[in-house]
DNA sequence: GCCAACGTTGGC
DNA sequence: GCCAACGTTGGC
């Protein structure tokens, strides 16, 4: 894919979409498996963000999540589901290495060190919510009713985020703008 | 544990 | 390139 490949590079050197502006999205994860208190643990309070195996999610990470931008933390699969805290890219898309690795759970063939299919993010934690937004109570508010993670069938992993969106959800867990 | 929604795979 | 089968996600 040569073409895609000249795109993603020019995308890579520039902001042509966004100046700059930050970016908001919000990344899931199960907090079974990582939760917003193994971020608050972890070294740094940072974490790679690997093992986004989905295309769509794949490009977001690759291409347009860039320095600063905010990332709101969602605990799927839990009980109940809920927006955990804020977090920060402070490493932009680089080549997810366990895709490479043939025991990594991630693992995946068609993924090749000089060619790679899968990228990661570093993310920092800005703020854990003093108590995290259900699920239940987001969908309360009729300011986030546009929300990606609020319609049918949303199932992407990395979602973007508008800024209103954002400035509505800090409102809600009572942070103040940093 | 159920199942709707969605993505991926592979036969044709 | 279609589409049925299958796998995964994730709320409930």
């Amino acid at each position: 894919m040569p073409q895609k490949q000249t795109a993603h590079k020019k995308l890579q050197n520039s902001r042509p979409e966004r100046g700059d502006r930050v970016g908001y999205w919000l990344v899931k994860s199960e907090p079974d498996c990582f939760s917003i208190d193994d971020l608050l643990a972890a070294k740094g309070r940072t974490t790679y963000w690997d093992g986004v195996r989905n295309y769509q999610a794949r490009n977001m990470l690759r291409d347009q999540m860039k320095l600063g931008d905010r990332v709101l933390f969602y605990h799927s699969n839990a009980k109940p589901p809920g927006i955990a805290g804020v977090a920060e890219v402070v490493r932009e898309g680089y080549p997810d290495t366990t895709a490479f690795d043939v025991k990594h759970e991630h693992y995946d063939p068609k993924s090749k060190p000089d060619s790679p299919t899968w990228y990661r993010v570093d993310l920092k934690l800005v703020a854990k919510f003093p108590r995290e937004l259900s699920l239940p109570a987001l969908r309360q508010v009729p300011a986030l009713a546009g929300m990606a993670l609020l319609q049918r069938g949303s199932r992407l992993s990395v979602q973007p985020v508008s800024s209103q969106e954002f400035k509505t959800v800090l409102a809600l867990a009572e942070i103040d703008e940093s």
